[in-house]
DNA sequence: CGAATCGTTGACAGGGTTCAATTTACGTGG
DNA sequence: CCACGTAAATTGAACCCTGTCAACGATTCG
């Protein structure tokens, strides 16, 4: 019924790092279950201090905060392989509140086992470390892409990130994968308006440089949608696996 | 010369949580020396492997990136307590430059014992995610900024949080803290043209809610501009010093 | 079939950008 | 000590990218 940690099917795609035997089955006794999710379900809540977290097994999802004037920000998309609830096992707080967009299957695990799993392997512990630091990064290059790109450019820029994302776990197949996310998200995630949001992946549609429609996305030549984001291309890196 | 660890004057604010004799002991292990650089001297650079990563003892910075279009965008400022260079410790490469704004005294830490110094000691290691974690937190609320708040309550939320930031290392005396920041620097930090953040600027000198000028900025009701900034006053929290 | 959700399109207005010029402060060299 | 150059702050005006308002089409579902 539950998945194994030695079966794990995200272990297989190179973008994970390895992992020794060992550092499977301390994951493996960190984690305490699965849980499946419907499509719009709430996984964590913003401020709280929820007693699980996960990781995301199948599926997608939104990190999001809402804002006292009502208005909300998506932070990041989920993709499956993605770490749930860091801040909630290290602070103690989620910064923002996470749903599942599709179906998901999540792997379960307790807070309170967290700090004995990060004691119980200093590469373990180097991992959850690398993560943080590389949502970081991505964070910046967000923060760069709302305040420095326009709409144009801020648009190509989440299609690119999100295309490659998609690649690393095997959903692209002919220049396209699914993308069952609402043209709201992405307005929300980039700081725009819904109206003018639509417009411009229409925009990109017509000069032929990406097509999201019917939640498919699909990318012909990505260098040039890159061009078009005013970003490099750098190559992807691989990353640990929780 | 050097400033021994057990004589940190970080150390003595509230605003840091307190550290064992081993926890000083092995940092004052890790730090490899002391650095005085000058106003604009470039600290890290964005995409470089540096040797050395650091942690601010006196002055202040600025941690930006610059974008192939050749815009900046202001990632965070940085204070006393601050640590410089947590993604080249971890992940070998720098998201983002850090430059000097004032003169500033940096603690200098080998990249090469890093890993030594994370393994070396648990707390230290979930000190160090801890940090990573806050940016992470931190980088959001920035991003929900920019994307979702107006040019006055945008500005008058990084208002608030410098003002905040410099109180828990004793900047402010009499509502009044020094700001030795430009209007470009602010302006590229919320994705704001220049001419639109001085006329906000002035506009919230005009209301009395903050006054910045002559480097220095002085706010008489926080509440009050925290109001203006549509942002929830949270109670600080401690962080971990390194 | 009616309600709800999401995508699409047109018209219009406005918050913010850009251009440009002026002011102020300050350091430097003659 | 003053002329000059430079950096930063300030102000005015024109413009435009993007937001808002509003209506409509397409699809799904109870």
């Amino acid at each position: 019924m539950i998945t194994d940690c030695n079966a794990c099917p995200l272990r297989k795609y190179d973008f994970f790092q390895d992992m020794t035997q060992d550092e499977v089955d301390k994951t493996q006794r960190f984690k305490s279950g699965e849980l499946s999710v419907d499509p719009g379900t709430p996984i964590l809540m913003e401020g709280s201090n929820a007693p699980q977290i996960y990781t995301a097994l199948r599926g997608m999802g939104l990190r999001y905060k809402i804002l006292p004037n009502g208005r909300r920000q998506v932070v990041n998309f989920i993709f499956p392989g993605d770490f749930i609830g860091l801040q909630a096992g290290l602070i103690g707080e989620m910064g923002h509140s996470v749903d599942a967009t599709t179906h998901m299957k999540l792997c379960v695990f307790d807070r309170a086992d967290f700090f004995e799993f990060f004691r119980g392997s200093v590469p373990r512990a180097f991992d959850v470390t690398w993560l943080a630091a590389r949502e970081e990064h991505f964070l910046g290059d967000a923060l760069a892409t709302i305040g420095q790109r326009s709409a144009l450019a801020s648009i190509a820029w989440a299609l690119v990130q999100l295309f490659r994302r998609g690649s690393t776990v095997d959903m692209v197949r002919n220049d396209t994968m699914p993308l069952p996310y609402r043209q709201q998200d992405m307005a929300d995630a980039l700081g725009l308006s819904l109206v003018h949001t639509n417009k411009t992946l229409a925009r990109l549609r017509e000069r032929q440089l990406a097509n999201w429609s019917d939640g498919l996305l699909t990318i012909r030549d990505l260098k040039k949608l890159a061009d078009v984001a005013e970003m490099e291309l750098e190559p992807l890196r691989r990353r640990p696996l929780i």
